[in-house]
DNA sequence: CGCATATCCTGACTGC
DNA sequence: TGCAGTCAGGATATGC
């Protein structure tokens, strides 16, 4: 499940592939994958543009165009983005339902089993160069910086979770279910503790946290799973699996007090994390 | 208004 | 071994 780490990772691999290069064509197979505009609009309005830049906004990739349109892209649960600069030597994996096609002869292939993820094209940018509806969104921690203070004044007004306003994106950008836990444990707080609950070194550990881990996780290129169905653009797995403590570990011993790692219910979701150490 | 829940989907896993 | 049932979860719509 891409978050901001593996979504960062992809970026950093679209600006060494495809920043500066022209599409010349784009076939849509997947009709669920482009549901905000007709296909078609999709492909006449990327047809013939180059792309300028790679940006991440939270989980979003927005790549800005050549005549002032941004190209959106958001993986959701499953999806991939795959550059291939040989096409004829790289069969086309299943679930491929985008293909934009570059002058100089390379690929870039949208692979998405379970079809949540999505492209799309829009000229309504703000002056940061990034669509207007993207702007709802919190900050995001690795671009913007979260002090404790500002973390505290976000967090404050909120009697959810931690990890619920962790998660909400109009919090924050770019976290989800598996960072998350592994920044509550960084923090040493309990996911399912009331937000208003926090004191001010509460907010100090939580900022760093935050910091800490979507920085070591994007040094690590990410994090893929058992099912390893997240890759980066180049098809290559992440490595921060190996720097888990707690996500998907229940019932291991905790690496800092010993304590086995529990699953606890949360709402209709789940959250790891060690009732030894984390308050 | 704030928070909780249902929804989309397929592949991997669980249990009998 | 096979097969039905469950789980996974990002963002959005809807419900209380």
């Amino acid at each position: 499940m891409p978050e901001l780490p593996e979504v960062e990772t992809v970026r950093r691999g679209l600006e060494a592939t495809v920043v500066g290069q022209r599409i010349v064509d784009v076939v849509v197979t997947g009709a669920r994958s482009v549901r905000r505009q007709p296909s078609a609009e999709l492909r006449s309005r990327l047809f013939g543009r180059r792309i300028d830049a790679a940006m991440r906004r939270g989980k979003f990739l927005a790549l800005p165009l050549d005549d002032g349109q941004v190209l959106v892209v958001h993986l959701r649960m499953s999806g991939r983005l795959l550059y291939v600069a040989e096409p004829e030597r790289s069969p086309a994996l299943p679930h491929t339902h985008i293909v934009a096609s570059f002058s100089r002869g390379g690929e870039l292939r949208f692979v998405d089993p379970r079809t949540f993820g999505e492209w799309y094209v829009t000229d309504g940018v703000d002056g940061a160069g990034l669509p207007a509806e993207l702007a709802r969104m919190g900050p995001d921690p690795l671009l913007d910086g979260l002090g404790p203070r500002a973390l505290a004044a976000r967090l404050a007004a909120s009697r959810r979770p931690i990890k619920a306003a962790l998660t909400d994106q109009r919090v924050l950008a770019g976290i989800g279910n598996l960072y998350a836990d592994e920044i509550c444990f960084a923090a040493r707080l309990r996911p399912d503790r009331s937000a208003a609950s926090l004191e001010m070194g509460d907010h100090r550990r939580l900022a760093r946290s935050i910091a800490r881990v979507l920085r070591e996780a994007t040094e690590a290129r990410g994090s893929s799973l058992r099912d390893e169905s997240y890759r980066d653009l180049m098809g290559d797995l992440g490595s921060y699996q190996d720097h888990h403590k707690v996500y998907g570990r229940a019932g291991a011993p905790c690496e800092r007090c010993g304590a086995p790692v529990v699953k606890l219910g949360f709402g209709a979701r789940v959250a790891y994390c060690c009732e030894g150490c984390q308050l």
